[in-house]
DNA sequence: ATGAAAGCGCTAACAC
DNA sequence: GTGTTAGCGCTTTCAT
């Protein structure tokens, strides 16, 4: 399978261009200190004459690390890649690792045979920490990476019950404050179009909606919550139109995303209804201010930058002490903040 | 940086157990003939009991491969990195990757930091080959690699007179094609929403839309071409609006892409103009047949799929016959397909 | 402050 | 067929 450009320049011929022994070399290489600058400059000088770039390869092998790290997208329908939540993720993990000299790999993982072939990558060492995105209920992945002694960190949990660090929204109080909030505002008959139930986020969502309504009071009706398939545009518009089909008389949503909120109003538009004179629409997740939906969605904001920032700092910490500490995973949870715009 | 699970058994320890020697475990787990069946059934046997995973980096370090190739995507806009055609993409050279043990890493390269960190790590030997996106006329990253030695297939060029094999659709041809149809279907004011023509791919289908004109003798008038930001649906919406204020009369626009095409349609169904009956619309691109645009759009279809595969397989070849060959570069160009539906 | 030397765990060439 | 051995290019002690 191909093989290394040949005449690549080694650290021994750095070293011996700059007549130095090839330990210094490395102490240059790696900004360590300890060295007389002259020496420092007569190495660097040899390096860019022979355009010396180290091999990794040797590097992991004798230093035991790879300097990078898998952001996994752990998700069978693999369109669902183009949400702007994910763009929204890999763009705030990126930027929290730019300061560091790791470098971000991304990783599709969709069927079987890929997870397997991961494993196999993540376990051979060629990344030092893994975060993982999307991960469905039964998804085995974070076990098998956990039991192979990787620092792993998931965005958002399986269960309540995770028995591997994860950084989380508080996702239950962000949609009962939502709820509560179309409550006070005089709306009676709220309607919840959540995600896909085989996800914990979506159950999470779900149940701050029902607590909203038993603190306030109002009975729960089943008719009134459904299930998309997924978290997209599409599922919020066909979730929708059931809802006013069974209830015309809605005069809220709740919906499970943004871009299932983006959904709604399509399909309340096309229903005829007038958004939020008729009915006042809520989102979880939030478009990046620069990305505008119309009209403005009022969403519970999720704080993505960071979450992204968490998930790098828990990873490296992690990846830091390994065989170090005794914790065996950390759980953080994040506030959300109620953003009200023209929906509702 | 953290360090490999300690007490990670080695090709060594399985040899060892299985009572043979090295080379015997390695032609093993390498699939390379010649072992006896019930030896080679020993050290499976081994290898299962110790939980035994090679080591990447060895495995690097002594055979010169990585097994692994990187899917980069040139974009400082990350946002667009949630566009379906990247997604397309990331899908097909993934799908064409499944029956190699070749792991596909995607990256972002949105600076020049992130640019020089790729680099190293790619001439550092992490991967053995890089495949390019969305690469603009200016960008130096393609010379880079090819000037490091490194396998590399982009997907698209910079110019009409590349120095990196690539694999692209026939966009010139294309476009022709699509406007003369719209021509010979009795338009006349036809409009061009080009993509940002610092990329050489808008560059081309504009060219295919003058083309068309002046092979039916049609006047090219400047003021129907309007060029937009980018290749999103907002940028299309942006510049057909544009284009309705300067041109009342149009009764056809050709959109770069399928989600300018989308942009467009709303434009013009916002102006309140008929689709197709008072203005025909046709894009480039396609989405996947799983992501239905609303009205079925006509399309310039690009065989994304099969670029994907071809890209791959060019990649595969450099890979093999690096510093055998003394072929440059390849160039591919792939026929497009117009694909009519209800918008043309 | 710096040179010398011992591996890191594997592949591949060679010997049997 | 299978064992043995010499590196791959680096980091990291340990001397000096």
């Amino acid at each position: 399978m191909g093989r290394q450009r040949p005449g690549t320049p080694t650290l021994e011929e750095v070293a011996a261009l700059a007549g130095v022994g090839r330990g210094t070399v490395s102490r240059v290489i790696n900004n360590a200190a300890g060295v007389r600058d002259s020496t420092r400059r007569a190495v660097q000088q040899a390096i860019a004459e022979l355009g010396y770039v180290p091999n990794l390869a040797a590097r992991s092998l004798a230093g035991h690390r790879a300097d990078a790290v898998a952001l996994v997208m752990t998700e069978p329908d693999w369109r669902l890649f183009g949400e702007p939540f994910f763009t929204e993720v890999v763009h705030a993990v990126g930027d929290a690792l730019t300061d560091t000299p790791v470098q971000l790999l991304l990783t599709l993982v969709r069927t079987d045979t890929e997870r397997q072939r991961f494993v196999e990558y993540a376990r051979g060492g060629r990344v030092d920490g893994v975060l993982l995105m999307s991960v469905h209920a039964e998804d085995p992945l974070p076990d098998m990476l956990a039991k192979a002694g990787l620092p792993t960190v998931m965005l958002g949990r399986r269960s309540g019950d995770e028995s591997v660090t994860y950084v989380d929204a508080d996702n239950t109080g962000g949609a009962r404050g939502a709820v509560t909030h179309l409550l006070n505002g005089g709306r009676t008959t709220i309607g919840a179009i959540s995600g896909p139930l085989d996800m914990y986020v979506a159950q999470c969502r779900l149940r701050g909606y029902r607590e909203a309504l038993e603190l306030a009071g109002v009975a729960a009706r089943p008719s009134l919550v459904v299930e998309g398939d997924d978290f997209t545009e599409e599922s919020g518009r066909r979730a929708t139109a059931d809802l006013i089909a069974r209830h015309p008389e809605l005069d809220a949503v709740f919906a499970a995303s943004d871009t299932m909120a983006a959904g709604a109003l399509n399909a309340l538009r096309a229903a005829g209804r007038r958004v939020p004179q008729d009915v006042a629409v809520i989102g979880f997740d939030d478009f990046h201010p620069a990305r505008p939906t119309d009209p403005p969605l009022t969403t519970v904001r999720q704080p993505l930058e960071e979450i992204g920032r968490t998930m790098v700092r828990l990873l490296l910490e992690e990846m830091e002490q390994i065989e170090e500490s005794s914790v065996a995973w950390r759980h953080v949870i994040l506030r959300t903040e109620l953003v009200l715009r023209d929906s509702a």
